[in-house]
RNA sequence: UCAGGUGGUCGGGCGACCGCGCCAGGUUUUCGAACCUGGGGAGGAAAGUCCGGGCUUCACGGAAACACGGUGCCGGCUAACGGCCGGCGAGGGCGACCUCAGGGAAAGUGCCACAGAAAGCAAACCGCCUCGGAUUUGAUUCGAGGUAAGGGUGAAAGGGUGGGGUAAGAGCCCACCGCGGCGCUGGUAACAGCGCUGGCAUUGUAAACCCCACCGGAAGCAAGACCAGGUAGGAACGACCGUCGAUCCCAGCUGCAAAGCUUUCGAGCCGCGCACGGGAUGCGGCAAGCCCCGUUUUCGGGCCGUCGUUCGGGUAGGUCGCAACGAGGCAGUUGGGUAACCACUGCCCCAGAUGAAUGGUCGCCUCCCCACAAUUCCCCGUUUCGGCGGAGAAGUUUAUGGGGGACAGAACCCGGCUUACAGACCGCCUGACCGG
């Protein structure tokens, strides 16, 4: 079983200045941790079902598939020193399993390859957005 | 059989593979842990967080009062409740049954739109009746008075219905009903029944203020305790206050006196100590600290006041609380009680996560819905009377395919309430129809 991340700084990083690749199912977020080559950590992963997805027993079930799917997914593929990030959708909870893998390999692939992007900065809420020089 | 009422139970099942966290035992151990075996692992609402408790901290002399909030027919049950049970009253339903914030309106204040002549000190718009006058008989009209039976307005017109009575009317009188008072009877009581009596006087509104009775100290497991880490027990300004300076003081009380007592000190406590050049600021010791520095420790050195305003920075990591012998659960042809509930007997120990375990995937079955085919029935056309074609209905049986199975996730723990909910099952009862 993967490490966990469990605490809120990490999942901000991973947010905040990670790469984000999204697939109809879900949303991966990687974050390549600032470590000394010699002594790399396992990868960990994390999991984020916001209240977008529904009440807390659509959330749980999302998150357990989630789960799951990183165990079948990630467990060959991870690449140590990343935080993985996997963020539910609505269709997480409906869409065939099947198709979540592909979904999974899809971004991680996305992910390894650096064809993924970081996130579009946005701008706080109440500020008008800057014009361009 | 149909329609309905009410109480209760359940909330998909089985299997395969792969997993998660907890507890107990065992083995190994590099003391971080790993592995094996066994056990148990979401709900009837876990939800909303609306009441009542336990528990914790704070406050507080017992307590009482004011304010504020809550509750509000009677009796019982309960640890307690705004809960539950049984009664009473009022309203609804043919009925089973359902609904009700259901104390006080002769303590006081306020309010009642519109319409209407008049809305709580009642009231004369039309009408009705009597008397008088005028005109031309019928009749019309003017004036004075009586009248709440009729019309009209309104949610409501100052008891209701009927009779008597009267110029016309009126509780003016009578009967019944309603209402108030008193008495008797039944009931623990709310209340009910009966009798006497009064005279119609007392409009409604308290989820308007209010009055009365009873209840309530506050905040909550991010409570609270311990440990680890930690740049910042932060900064600025102002006031008080202390130091330098300026300045001020070297005293007061008792006593004849000797003397004694009191008075000071920057900051936790204790002790010492000060008078003609001294003091207000001194010296020593002990203790505490989420403080800082040095060098890891021993240790050494430094630091520290109060109040107010403003501005920040950081953090919520671990262990305990906390997984339970408890207002505990299950069972009973047991006992008491109409019941809620209580007692007794037997058995059981039954989730404990913390970016948050209690699951994921697949197959079969089950229930419901839809489509299509076969099946059955009816209608139309045609016919060589065997059928054929078209259109429709039924949903019985069978097969195939597709879709659906609700509301919802413990977070310190109990007792309730409220709200959400596909569907299935069971008991009792009511009404209608049919049969005996």
């Amino acid at each position: 079983m993967l490490p966990r991340l469990k605490k809120r700084g990490e999942f901000v990083r991973a947010t905040n200045s990670g790469l984000h690749a999204s697939a109809p199912g879900l949303v991966l977020q990687a974050y390549k941790r600032d470590e000394p080559a010699d002594s790399v950590t396992p990868a960990r992963v994390g999991f984020t079902t916001s209240k977008k997805v529904g009440n807390a027993v659509a959330r749980n079930r999302a998150r357990r598939r989630l789960r799951v799917l990183a165990e079948a997914v990630l467990g060959p593929k991870a690449r140590p020193g990343l935080d993985y990030v996997l963020v539910g959708r609505t269709a997480t909870i409906d869409r065939p399993f099947a198709d979540l893998i592909l979904d999974l390999e899809r971004v991680v692939d996305q992910v390894h390859s650096g064809r993924a992007k970081p996130r579009r900065p946005r701008r706080p809420r109440g500020q008008a957005p800057a014009k361009p020089a």
